[in-house]
DNA sequence: CTTCCACAGGAAAAGCCGGGGT
DNA sequence: ACCCCGGCTTTTCCTGTGGAAG
């Protein structure tokens, strides 16, 4: 075997792709001021705003939340107070990650903990203690810190299962008609949800959705433009010069942007890509690795896809498999519907409606496992689809390789 | 221009869990 | 141990659709 060896003629440093650049968000600008303006408050020492912050993971929520927050501190300490009619504010703000926290508890516990952190007072034991004994140290503390301001970022919210107590309680703690009430005279407090959740906003109890999501910042998913300026500045770090062609860059970011959107998935392409032209011992990266990396990224989604459907989602990916085998596609869902079913009684599963397979087949075009197209014939055959593989033969049958529930299949009709 | 094919896909009802509460 | 509730999936029912045939 050859030995490895350090030398690499691609990369200068390819952890620039792999990691978060916490130092450094682009392209977000008008984001951050319109999300930084929602804390207006904070620097006129008034009390501050809720603020919920969604969108998808990897566009810049927890970076632009600490960025703006520090941002915040420094408005403070730039700004001559003397020589105004306010009073100096002073600011103290807690990211607390929800993601492994899953009850409001164990938020509660862990948030007071790092209200303590500060003047390395005794940490509390995040488990033990009767419920309402954590909350009531927890508003304690808050009404003690020696700051005249908290704002506290709960990243990932939508990871506390359960009660939204906390949810709850620490966004309208300043309220005086709350049970927990913290007097703005002595700390006013300001909370930033976050979440990548959609859907989550909707769930939550609606007393803590109003006080919660009084204010709403929406971070969208990056544009082709956006992540081309995100992907050349990562680029300039991660490679030795000249050694990306000259159409690497757009196409990445243009290829991501229909996939997802999401820096990760131009950064994670380029890498791909990247690395492939290092295993060929390819002195440059052209367009030709940025489209095979793709190409395998989607195929290796298919399989993951094909691994992870229901009984009834892999019978039907069978049986188009079967269809093509035979040349019977494309084929209208009728067909399909058939040889499905017949598979279904040989493994004795309860065969389900045509109507919900329709709803399977529309699942696996979102994929591209298999594609459709409108037929329309008239008075002599009427309108549906035919359904045809999206993808090789192959990569079906790697995604259905080994799965139990299809092996004693051996059906044709 | 009207009719009519044959399915698409929305809406609502029905069924089916899993988790709490009692 | 039992039941109830909410959320999710599946079934049932039905209206809408676009172009070829008449």
């Amino acid at each position: 075997m050859e030995r490895l060896t350090p030398d690499d003629g691609i990369f200068r440093d390819e952890d620039a792709l792999r990691d978060h650049f916490p130092d450094r968000i682009l392209e977000r600008d008008d984001k951050l001021a319109e999300y930084q303006s929602r804390f207006k408050e904070v620097v006129r020492n008034k009390r501050p705003r809720n603020v919920f912050v969604y969108g998808p993971t990897g566009v810049g929520k927890t970076i632009g939340t600490k960025a703006v927050f520090q941002n915040l501190e420094r408005s403070i300490e730039a700004f001559d107070y003397e020589a105004s009619r306010f009073d100096e504010p002073s600011l103290r703000t807690v990211h607390l990650e929800c993601k492994d926290l899953n009850t409001s508890y164990q938020v509660a516990a862990h948030l007071l903990n790092r209200l303590r952190s500060a003047t390395n007072r005794d940490r509390v034991s995040t488990t033990g203690y009767p419920e309402g004994e954590i909350y009531r140290m927890l508003f304690e503390e808050l009404r003690q810190v020696d700051t005249s301001h908290v704002l506290i970022a709960l990243d990932e919210i939508d990871n506390i299962g359960g009660d939204d107590n906390i949810l709850y309680k620490l966004p309208r703690c300043n309220n005086d008609n709350s049970a927990a009430y913290v007097d703005p005279a002595a700390t006013k407090v300001g909370v930033v949800g976050i979440t990548n959740d959609g859907t989550f906003r909707e769930s939550l109890d609606p007393r803590a959705k109003s006080t919660l999501c009084d204010q709403e910042i929406h971070f969208p998913p990056y544009d082709a433009v956006e992540l081309e300026t995100i992907v050349e500045d990562r680029a300039a770090v991660a490679f030795h010069d000249d050694v990306l062609s000259q159409d690497v860059v757009p196409l990445t970011a243009a290829l991501a942007a229909q996939r997802s959107g999401y820096a990760r998935t131009a950064l994670d392409l380029l890498y791909e890509a990247a690395d492939n032209a290092r295993s060929a011992d390819d002195a440059r990266v052209t367009e030709n690795h940025v489209k095979t990396a793709e190409e395998s990224i989607q195929q290796g989604a298919i399989v993951e896809e094909i691994r992870g459907l229901s009984t009834h989602g892999t019978l039907v990916a069978y049986a188009m498999l079967r269809l093509s085998e035979g040349e019977e596609l494309p084929a209208k869902i009728d067909k399909i519907y058939a040889w499905y079913k017949q598979f279904a009684e040989q493994v004795d599963v309860d065969p389900v409606t045509s109507r919900t397979i329709h709803n399977t087949l529309n699942d696996l075009m979102v994929n591209g496992t298999v594609t459709s197209e409108e037929v329309n014939k008239g008075r002599s055959g009427g309108r549906h689809y035919e359904y045809e593989l999206g993808c090789r033969a192959e990569i079906l049958l790697d995604g259905l390789e080994g799965d139990s529930r299809i092996g004693p299949v051996d059906g044709r009709l």
